[in-house]
DNA sequence: AGAGGCATTTTGACACTGTCAAGATGTATT
DNA sequence: AATACATCTTGACAGTGTCAAAATGCCTCT
């Protein structure tokens, strides 16, 4: 078969090839592994058969290199959530049990991945690049929009959407970082604090369909 | 005036006279001033005036006292906590509300502080002190009884204290760390955000008296 | 084809960091 | 006074992020 002409990291550009792709690869490997304070650029280096300071001339930053993993981190989440969102063959309740339930079940997956991108280390100061910006803020902007939805079919009480997205997604948020970061040991509890967290959103009057 | 017994700072004991005491002060001024990732034991030492490596006679690593400085924030809040909640003064609903409002207020008042306390850097893997856990766990387990009584008394609705518990702690967690960690940009709406979720959390039938 | 320009990579260096091993210093106890 | 012990210092090692300058290879233009 012939490449598709697409597809990277067959063909050797320049010196490398794509070193670029080569090290973002190599990073999320190694985060996935170590956590986020076990990354450094100069083991990255090393295991893509490069010198220290390669990384330098395709990421002006450690802080660079960690945004452009984020931020591809969050357009596969956009899309997994617009996809889960726009399902016609959901009711609005299974959409709001399965949003609640696949966040903290994301973080529980990938603790380190959902620390890279919802951690201090990324958007503390003016750390956040703004790539990263520009496709995480659609990404929270769309949690306001399914809270509207589900406040506008009255699943959800209360007319402030994005108030009310601020605490659903602050609980979220809140649960899925008192469990990856140790505090909350008992992994056991998840799925029990999903249900008692989705109890509590939700409108009492609507919830009368489950156990 | 003769100096009183258990005072300490003043006495030059052996070398130093109190370095123990001397490092966590300067640690948490330097935690406050840069960050937690910004606190070297180095500088620590320099700006105690002694050698970079006395600290370590004090606390086996720098975990360790970070864990230090944690747990005595711990007993602080802890008394904090309890002092507020057995105030006769107050109702229940004022209880809940101050819960709520003071827990946000801490963290954006003392970003740093609470991200030492509640990071992950101190819970993470086994790095938690047992120190550290003997003061903090109460601390926690003091939230879930307050959620009993509130239970009990009929302001929020439920009937598992622990799981309704970790949902809220949860939601002020969650919050606060989207505020300090630079996620949630306007710290304008923090009152707002509060009442929102002092809204969603209490019994609706409970809720006729504010505005 | 040759030459210049540019992206890419490397080597060297600097200023940091946490932490260990040995030795020196002072305090307290016998 | 001598010995034991806590405390502190010096030196060293292995890391880290990042900059400056030099080297290397690829592409394009003449």
């Amino acid at each position: 078969m012939s490449s598709p002409p697409s597809n990277s990291s067959v063909r050797p550009g320049y010196h490398h090839g794509d070193l670029r792709q080569a090290l973002l690869v190599s990073a999320k490997q190694l985060i996935a592994e170590a956590g986020i304070e076990n990354l450094s650029l100069r083991r990255l280096a090393e295991r893509a058969g490069v010198s220290r300071t390669a990384p330098y001339h395709h990421f002006s930053d450690k802080n660079d290199l960690l945004c452009a993993i984020a931020a591809e981190g969050f357009r596969r989440r956009y899309r997994a959530a617009i996809d889960s969102f726009d399902d016609a063959s959901k009711t609005m309740q299974e959409k709001f049990e399965g949003f609640v339930q696949d966040y903290i079940q994301f973080a529980v997956d990938s603790p380190e991945e959902y620390e890279l991108m919802f951690g201090r280390s990324i958007w503390k100061q003016q750390n956040s690049t703004e790539e990263l910006r520009n496709v995480a803020y659609p990404c929270f902007q769309h949690q306001v929009e399914m809270v509207r939805c589900w406040q506008e079919c009255g699943l959800i009480s209360g007319d402030n959407a994005l108030r009310t997205s601020q605490v659903i997604w602050g609980a979220l948020h809140g649960m899925a970082k008192l469990l990856i970061d140790g505090i909350y040991t008992d992994t056991a509890q998840i799925e029990d604090m999903s249900r008692c967290a989705i109890k509590i959103f939700i409108n009492k009057s609507n919830y009368d369909i489950e156990i």
